[in-house]
DNA sequence: TTGATTATTGAAAGTTATTTCTAATAGAAA
DNA sequence: TTTCTATTAGAAATAACTTTCAATAATCAA
């Protein structure tokens, strides 16, 4: 769906960015364009909340608001482009959407927090089925697996 | 683990839960009972909130509070009698909790909310094997699937 | 059964992630 | 450029919980 390749400079990201953007009558702005490279940089596996934002915007000495971090997080969803994500209580992370085929899904420690991802042909075909067997048309899915990771069991002696 | 038969009579479940919560130095109290019951006599693949509990409390012409409702969930949730799932955005729901082997995931409409439950033993099994393959203690998962139903595809013409 | 102990309650105040509001700013099309 | 209007920052507002605390009530022991 998305042509999300993660090897092309940022310019050409914000080219692509941009024109899709304008395509629906939208700006690509400074703010927006540090978004998006915050997102491209980080590596596979890490995710974002708005606050993770702020303090990674802000920490270079720039300045940006939570208004516009959330605004330019649910256009991003909107446009397909991001993935929000539940991983820890009480807030929400997002992450740079890749095709779905090769969706992958989270593993939590639920006491230190500790993300794995992995990919399952099984899990995205049950979300195939399901939604075709119901006559749904497919929009997302997510798999979270919650657990203690073994450094977390051995620290609770 | 737990033994939640559905069928048994209320003053049985009752008994059931004072004795688990006695064993804690827990006590089950008056507004305890009425959430768990509402919980009893929900159908299956309905969920409730906070809000649904009070609203449903209150109607009756009881009374109870937002804390209370909150401070018996998570109590629930601890005690592995109750499973809090993500629905809808912005709030959380709660149901009765099954055994893992019989462990159900969600397909949900984002539009009009309406949720389909269903059982899939691929989307079960790949949980174990990613906690055991991490050296994770399983505690629970889920899987929601987000999609558009028939109802909402039609009339968004 | 009765009283002592202490978990639990309701009401109100507090918290926190997120959203909305508004005047000022700045992309993009002409 | 200039015009049009999407977007911004910052402050105020919201919504879903959570905490606090004095009053209440479930449980245990006698």
């Amino acid at each position: 769906m998305e042509s999300n390749n993660l090897d092309v400079n940022l310019a050409n990201q914000h080219d692509i960015l941009r024109s899709r953007l304008n395509q629906e009558g939208l700006r690509l702005t400074g703010p927006r364009q540090k978004i998006l490279d915050l997102f491209v940089m980080t590596s596979e596996g890490e995710h974002l909340s708005a606050e993770d934002i702020y303090y990674q915007v802000t920490t270079k000495g720039e300045k940006i608001s939570y208004s516009t971090i959330y605004r330019a997080l649910h256009m991003m969803v909107d446009l397909g482009i991001m993935r929000e994500v539940e991983l820890a209580e009480g807030r929400k992370y997002y992450e740079l959407r890749t095709s779905l085929a090769k969706q992958h899904h989270h593993l939590v420690c639920v006491q230190c927090g500790e993300v794995h991802e992995f990919e399952d042909h099984r899990v995205t075909k049950a979300s195939q089925q399901e939604t075709l067997g119901h006559g749904f048309l497919l929009r997302d899915c997510q798999f979270t697996v919650y657990g203690i990771c073994q450094t977390c069991q051995l620290s609770a002696i």
